[in-house]
RNA sequence: GCGCCCGUAGCUCAGUUGGAUAGAGCAUUUGCCUUCUAAGCAAAGGGUCACUGGUUCGAUUCCAGUCGGGCGCACCA
């Protein structure tokens, strides 16, 4: 690869030219050697002489001159083949121009490793564990819980194709009043569709899914709960509706090509002792205390604002305690990062969870906990208003089948997690030019059908020297960063990093394809031509298949 | 009051974690289908990067302060 040749040929050079200095550098002493979007600043370039200049106490420009010249009698040492030229720009750049044939190197690459095209082992040695959605089972999945699901898995996949090892994991959180609460409300749901005189409890749920399943419920056990005690009832129908309820979640999920590796029950944490053992473990290190019949946590040591109750005067647990032990519980099966997205109500609570985790005797770097912002939809330019409480709101369900699986999962990833997202259905659900998810597959539905109609499979060893227009060349470039792109989107974990990376991608393809024709009565040019458009099909393929979106061969 | 996020084109947002002339999409105006998919391409207009200082070769980016917006601050889950 050109790059790597590049950053071997700097790495020489400067120990040449530091060396004729007499200088050290310091540790922590890095340059950029990037990719350049713009035409005129070569293929590559690098800052290096800039980086220098604070150090040398030069002028960048006066640096540059004479560093050029030792990269210059490096690279004949070497007896290059990769670069054309290389010329200082803009104060102190130095711009790399590549020769065609090592440029379009890449191109080969990608058709050759197919769908290994992009993966790296920047993850190695990393092992993750990534909880998101962990919807309460009251009731079905929202547009809230929606996102989560669009961009956890998107990371999942991300993750996994940079080298982590990872899991995925959705927390059930059965164990709490919330369940009693639903538990009740459907017992009250079933007696009045048995046509007896029941209320809702004070706060319960009163979406329609309820009626529903108490119909159901009615259906399978006619009036037999009649018989036992209020409170065996209320229990029963808890679990049937928990057990209901997820059954519908995990099928929303899989619909929306959201799979888990493991469904973790907060009931497992009692049930193991799990809760008691680690509260004794922290107990020991010396981080609880009781006051007021309370049992605190110091989070405070770690940087909290203030100390938590972990048990209450009554004795029952506060939220916090089975938190802590789930989290404890993962290090335990040896992951060594932890990834919780969060909706936007847990903001408070992210402090607590990472002093905890390092109470457990923790890096708080090893916790990363990502607020995952509410989306409002809009209708006619209108916000559409929801309110879970009355349950009126929009499920996941109706959201995807409104606009479609690939529309909606591409609006939740392409914006920031920690952002406010404009959901606008009615540009969602167009299929037109103003729908960005079309821009994307339009692209590769466009290769495949040059492809098809090529009449020749693609061949990799082309003369590459003939794709020199600029479109060629940008696209090329595009192609040789998608790695990069990967690796960010993984570094940061952030999804719509690469979204943004697959539009301007596209944006290439397109932009070449309307100036050039990939197939003419030149047959070394058909061939190169091919062969750059087989590789950027297969590179948006693959990223299209991490953001979970499907890639049509015609539209 | 304290903490977190945010402030970039008329609107929704990027800006490669300090680099070259700040970019896309939508909206507006105008061109391009007898040739591989026009769900596309090309061109035009549109900016005090909220404001003021600081750090340096260089700041939309980092720091401090001010103004403005959102959210969170329970012995709730």
């Amino acid at each position: 690869m050109a790059k790597t040749y590049l950053q071997e040929l700097i790495r020489k050079s400067l120990k040449v030219y530091t060396g004729t200095k007499g200088l050290e550098l310091p540790p922590g002493f890095a340059y950029d050697l990037v990719v350049t979007r713009d035409p005129s600043h070569g293929d590559l370039a690098v800052n290096i002489a800039f980086k220098m200049a604070g150090i040398l106490r030069q002028k960048p420009p006066v640096i540059a001159a004479e560093f050029l010249q030792i990269l210059e009698t490096e690279n004949d040492r070497l007896q290059n083949s990769v670069i054309e030229r290389m010329v200082i720009a803009g104060g102190a750049f130095i711009n790399f121009y590549l020769k065609k044939a090592s440029l379009g190197q890449v191109l080969e690459d990608a058709v050759r490793q197919d769908r290994d095209y992009g993966k790296s082992d920047f993850g190695k040695g990393k092992k993750v564990l990534l909880e998101y959605v962990s919807a309460n089972p009251t009731g079905p999945l929202t547009i809230a819980h929606g996102r989560q699901a669009a961009v956890g898995d998107s990371l999942y996949r991300i993750l996994k194709a940079t080298g982590h090892e990872t899991d995925s994991e959705y927390y059930l959180n059965d164990g709490g009043r919330q369940m009693n609460l639903l538990g009740k409300s459907l017992w009250a749901r079933y007696r009045q569709e048995l046509q007896l005189d029941a209320e809702l409890p004070e706060d319960g749920y009163q979406g329609a899914y309820l009626t529903d399943l108490a119909r159901k419920l009615v259906s399978e056990k006619k009036d037999s709960l009649l018989k036992q005690t209020e409170e065996q009832a209320a229990d029963f129908c808890r679990s049937y509706a928990c057990q209901e309820i997820m059954e519908t979640i995990r099928r929303d999920l899989h619909d929306f090509r959201v799979e888990f590796d493991h469904y973790f029950s907060e009931q497992t944490l009692y049930k193991k002792n799990s809760v008691q053992k680690c509260l004794e473990f922290l107990t020991d290190k010396g981080h609880l205390y009781e006051q007021e019949g309370a049992l605190w946590f110091r989070s405070t040591a770690f940087g909290d604002d203030k100390d938590r109750v972990i048990r209450k005067t009554t004795g029952e647990y506060t939220y916090l305690a089975p938190d802590i032990a789930y989290h404890r519980y993962k290090f335990d099966r040896g992951y060594n990062k932890l990834v919780d997205f969060l909706g936007p109500d847990h903001h408070g609570y992210i402090n607590r969870i990472k002093a905890s985790c390092q109470a457990l005797g923790y890096d708080a770097g090893q916790i990363e906990i990502r607020i995952v912002q509410l989306s409002t939809l809009f209708r006619n330019g209108q916000p559409v208003r929801m309110s879970t409480r009355a349950g009126e709101f929009v499920t996941l369900r109706e959201l995807m089948d409104e606009v479609g699986i690939d529309a909606t999962r591409f609006f939740f990833i392409m914006r920031k997690v920690e952002s406010h997202l404009d959901f606008d259905l009615d540009l969602a659900k167009q299929k037109s030019q103003e729908n960005p998810v079309y821009y994307l597959q339009y692209a590769h539905a466009r290769i495949a059908s040059i492809l098809r109609n090529a009449g020749r499979a693609v061949e990799t060893d082309v003369n590459l020297e003939r794709l020199c227009e600029e479109e060629e060349t940008n696209l090329i470039k595009f192609i040789s960063d998608y790695p990069k792109a990967l690796v960010q989107a993984s570094e940061f974990l952030e999804p719509y990093r690469l979204a943004d990376y697959l539009r301007d991608l596209a944006m290439c393809f397109h932009k070449f394809y309307a100036a050039h024709r990939v197939l003419s009565d030149d047959l070394e040019l058909t061939k190169a031509r091919l062969l750059l458009a087989d590789a950027a099909r297969v590179t948006l393929r693959n990223g299209l298949e991490l953001l979970g979106i499907s890639q049509p061969e015609s539209m």
